[in-house]
DNA sequence: CAGTATCCTCATCGATACTG
DNA sequence: CAGTATCGATGAGGATACTG
């Protein structure tokens, strides 16, 4: 699984990374997946169409500002569409586009990297902490 | 390739994302992923160990704080290794661990992401700003 | 319900100068 | 060469109050 890895990382060292166009359209991409927010709307967005208060509720912890901020953006990129229903009260539901769940596809193998290595990165922290202390 | 992945991020959802140890494992690794250099430096080394002056050189912009801050904290993660050789002048070389190599790939799909889309995020946020101006 | 508007704090990052 | 120390700017993010 890790055969290719190496091949396609040359390429991008050599062919991407020194560009500074790609270099800035994946720190781009990095910083928006890395912000507190970004990433968990889209996945909580994978399954379906919700408004505003449902995110609310998905997403512990996040105040309003925030969300407003993050879909926002998310908006404004194309990996969501943003429904207003003229009614009173007023409805808002945010639907994924196709590049947003092509993006969460995209993380999917981090996501994973995550949960599988946290456990290996505790142990290195600890281990680091007591040989530096 | 897009088959199984709503199935992946379903169990996500439902097994992870609200438990609050694995989406605290993600969004570390994620923020990490996110900052300016971590990602840039463990790909840099993904060809072999390097010393401290020839990242610097590789990674256009890097500052020698945030080159050392980015280094220490990859190595307390245990993602790489820092070797001191006892000469003068002094040399320090930094190495992938398995771990480190095994982010590298497990991004190559959201660097190719990002790299792909970034024309289709720029229109969308084109067609916005005008939209909204 | 779905936001705005303000204010504030804190962490990240960069610049510069110095050192074993 | 490979750092450390210090300072300062910037901005992400949170708390609170208010509104169409």
């Amino acid at each position: 699984m890790t055969a290719s890895a190496p091949v396609a990382l040359t390429e991008y060292e050599g062919a991407c990374l020194d560009k500074d166009a790609d270099e800035r359209a994946i720190r781009d991409v990095l910083t928006r997946v890395g912000d507190k927010w970004s990433l968990l709307v889209v996945a909580t967005l994978r399954n379906g169409r919700l408004r505003f208060s449902e995110l609310q509720r998905h997403i512990p912890g996040v105040s309003q500002r925030m969300l407003t901020l993050t879909l926002r953006q998310l908006e404004r990129d194309g990996l969501l569409v943003r429904e207003v229903h003229a009614e009173v009260p007023p409805r808002v539901e945010y639907e994924l586009t196709g590049m947003g769940a092509s993006l969460v596809d995209a993380s999917v193998a981090l996501l994973t990297w995550a949960l599988e290595n946290q456990p290996a990165i505790e142990r290195a922290r600890t281990a680091y902490d007591a040989r530096t202390a």
